[in-house]
DNA sequence: TATAATCCTTATTAAATTAATAAGTATACT
DNA sequence: AGTATACTTATTAATTTAATAAGGATTATA
């Protein structure tokens, strides 16, 4: 199967929700937690990689909390993705090319590292801002929806 | 990570080799395993979901052996990756929207749902045929390399 | 009709990965 | 000092992946 795994998954939502929910100062964990319906244990096993990648900043202590480190528009769902999954590489053999002694050879290889820049292609051309327009918009068009 | 399993890479490496090989008449199990450094056993395992996909036709018994059911030009890298994989789904709710309730309301299902959408337009648009191609190009262009 | 060659079926297992929980530590504000 | 928060590390349960094993069913042919 190719699949995202909830690492990615919870990762993006975090990120979209860091972005939403910017205008009152730092974000909280728990919040995050809450509103996206994770808990709050796996969350931080989660942002330590965005935080490595250099996407989020946080504060501790009381009052403490975390904030997107750049604007919306300037990242990308590849860093995102990069970030909690590590490079993207639909099979082993597209970063580590030794691995196999056929590698200049395999027909099949050149076909995954095809789709591989694919996805990367896609991956690079949404940024977070997409996201959150998106969002605002399908808000927007549910005007009989209200939260409680 | 996003993967391509074993079975999906295994599977379709056998079908270009029927590909490749299918002059001499039905292609044996054995041989597809030596030639593609597959053991015997786990091939076992991929062939079905080949045939039962209506990829591969079989005949039992001595002089059996296996062959395309179609024309390698008439079988998308869709179909086979399908075949051994599942319907392609980056995410669970894609395929099955009710298993979560806010599937309606999510930016990022939308977002993985257009990313799937890619992919499968990128396996869509590459045969069997174009395969056998480019790997008979990648021979000829290699001609100090004997086999022995 | 016996034998050998082949596909076919089912069960088992080991390893890796994923998804999560738990429990406590460090820091900073009030 | 106390509390709210981020941070760290270890553990575990479930699932998936990748493979092995062992034998059964079918067909050509000697």
């Amino acid at each position: 199967m190719i699949r995202i795994s909830t690492k990615g998954r919870y990762g993006t939502r975090a990120m979209l929700d860091l972005a939403l929910n910017h205008e009152n100062g730092l974000v909280l964990l728990k919040d995050i937690a809450e509103r996206q319906d994770i808990s709050i244990g796996y969350l931080e096993q989660i942002i330590p990689s965005l935080k490595a990648a250099g996407l989020v900043n946080s504060s501790r202590g009381a009052h403490g909390g975390y904030a997107l480190a750049r604007i919306p528009a300037d990242i990308t769902l590849k860093e995102i993705i990069s970030a909690l999954e590590g490079p993207l590489s639909l099979v082993e053999c597209i970063k580590d090319p030794k691995i196999c002694n056929k590698t200049d050879l395999c027909t099949t290889r050149d076909l995954w590292n095809d789709l591989n820049e694919k996805i990367d292609d896609y991956l690079v051309s949404v940024t977070l801002q997409q996201l959150v327009d998106k969002h605002r918009n399908k808000q927007k068009s549910r005007p009989l929806m209200y939260s409680i």
